[in-house]
RNA sequence: GGCCCGUUCGUCUAGUGGUCUAGGACGCGGGGCUUUCAUCCCCGAAAUCAUGGGUUCGACUCCCAUACGGGUCACCA
């Protein structure tokens, strides 16, 4: 039989990074299974619907590349087929009106169970802990228990991959299978990932969402690779993977029991690493991606920038600021005298240099260096308004010696 | 509070009865390289494997209890 799964966003805002998490999983299990993975849209909550949510949710998916079925389900669309399926189950006497509601009678005695896939555990709940629930809301609309239910049979769902959150309503959906006398999926609850409250990751809590931190300035291959350890672990030392790597050996018994916490700092660290590893040509179309003005900026001198970025950079976004001086109009620090004198001598020194070249640039610099008995601090300081930055000799090469010799001439007068 | 799930360095984790005086990664500290800052390289600190009982010749690994943490108790998903 073939592996079906899906993804059921409910279009309430745009899903933090636990919720894409969870539709990566799905992704790479059914990918590994060579199955199908659809995305629905779970929007029965008439309240909380949010219109744009839906783009926000395609537009996540597809930045990250998790590619799903092309027909997009609508369980806002579907309302006839809830209402039929709830009906059966009122003619059964599974289920009474209660205030304009249908609420499914729950079983009292005995006790529900499954095995689940993460953890490959038993879980079980007793009956008599469990109250009977609304499925179809007075405004006519199912709640999520049964739309669910019934959706992941209706399209042949095999195999329900979510967050452990769910594992509490669970029962509820292995009843409804029960009572429609439907074969249960396979249930894997996945740990949730906490933040650094040790709570569960929320957008009250300031949960980000993949369009966050593609915003600012995070690849998605290092989004991804750092989403797929928190609570996956293939075994072993490896870290760095592609998604086709991971598709390779993912299993679902390799996913962890307990909740992870994200931390941030190691996904910067990743990113970095990302960074570092793409070509000089993958880096410039990613900025160029990233920023919209960088047009700006001559195609040959980009160029030379960009291998002199690359290790300096963790997020694209930390771009601009190293460059700054390539793209600056006026100048906007002073120099303290030590620092005027040194600017006077070494302007003479540049107008009379022949050879434009960074060796040249760092002689000058040198000489300077050891007479005053000054640090290379000083020099960044005075050509680019900050102690630190992209190394100065290949700077000023890649910068001209017109603009070189202006900053000097505006610092001086 | 009831019910459910979990517990290895600060964090992500390896580990499936003996190879563990517990390995890797992030972060942190120190050093090297060096034109600043990074990158890179080397070294180091960091877990009495939550605690207490079992089982066993032998437990991080199996069982039980306790503690702690998390999830959930909606006409939200």
């Amino acid at each position: 039989m073939k592996v079906r799964t899906r993804i059921p966003p409910s279009p309430t805002g745009i899903p933090h990074i636990g919720n894409t998490r969870t539709a990566l999983f799905n992704y790479l299990f059914t990918k590994a299974q060579g199955g199908e993975l659809i995305l629905r849209i779970e929007d029965t909550d008439r309240a909380r619907f949010v219109p744009e949510a839906e783009k926000a949710i395609v537009e996540i998916l597809e930045w990250l590349g998790i590619k799903y079925s092309p027909k997009v389900e609508r369980q806002s669309e579907r309302l006839e087929i809830y209402k039929q399926h709830a009906e059966i189950l009122k003619n059964k006497k599974l289920a009474y009106t209660d205030q304009g509601a249908l609420r499914y009678r729950m079983p009292k005695t005995g006790s529900t169970k499954w095995t689940d896939a993460i953890g490959n555990k038993d879980i079980t709940f007793e009956n008599k802990t469990q109250e009977d629930f609304v499925i179809i809301k007075s405004d006519g609309f199912p709640t999520y228990n049964f739309a669910n239910v019934v959706d992941d049979h209706l399209m042949d769902i095999t195999h329900v991959l979510r967050g452990e959150e769910f594992i509490s309503s669970t029962p509820k959906h292995i009843q409804l299978y029960r009572a429609f006398g439907w074969e249960l999926p396979v249930f894997a609850h996945l740990p949730v990932i906490l933040g650094n409250d040790h709570q569960k990751l929320s957008k009250r809590h300031g949960a980000k969402s993949a369009l966050d931190y593609r915003d600012e300035g995070y690849l998605k291959d290092a989004l991804l690779n750092y989403m797929v350890l928190l609570g996956w672990n293939p075994g072993g030392d490896r870290e760095i993977m592609s998604i086709n790597e991971m598709i390779q050996i993912f299993d679902l018994k390799d996913i962890n029991t307990t909740s992870p916490i994200f931390d941030s700092l190691k996904l910067t660290w990743m990113n970095q690493e990302y960074i570092q590893k793409k070509t000089d040509a993958e880096l410039k179309d990613l900025l160029v991606e990233y920023y919209s003005d960088l047009k700006a900026l001559q195609s040959d001198v980009f160029d030379k920038i960009i291998p002199l970025v690359k290790t300096r950079i963790k997020t694209l976004a930390e771009f601009k600021e190293l460059t700054e001086i390539f793209f600056i109009n006026s100048i906007n620090w002073d120099l303290i005298d030590q620092e005027m004198e040194i600017a006077k001598s070494t302007l003479t020194d540049l107008k009379e240099l022949r050879d434009w070249n960074k060796d040249k640039l760092f002689a000058i610099m040198k000489v300077h260096m050891e007479r005053k008995k000054i640090k290379m601090k000083v020099f960044y300081k005075m050509f680019t308004g900050r102690e630190r930055g992209l190394p100065l000799p290949e700077t000023l090469e890649i910068l001209g010696r017109e603009k070189t010799i202006n900053i000097l001439e505006s610092l001086i007068k």
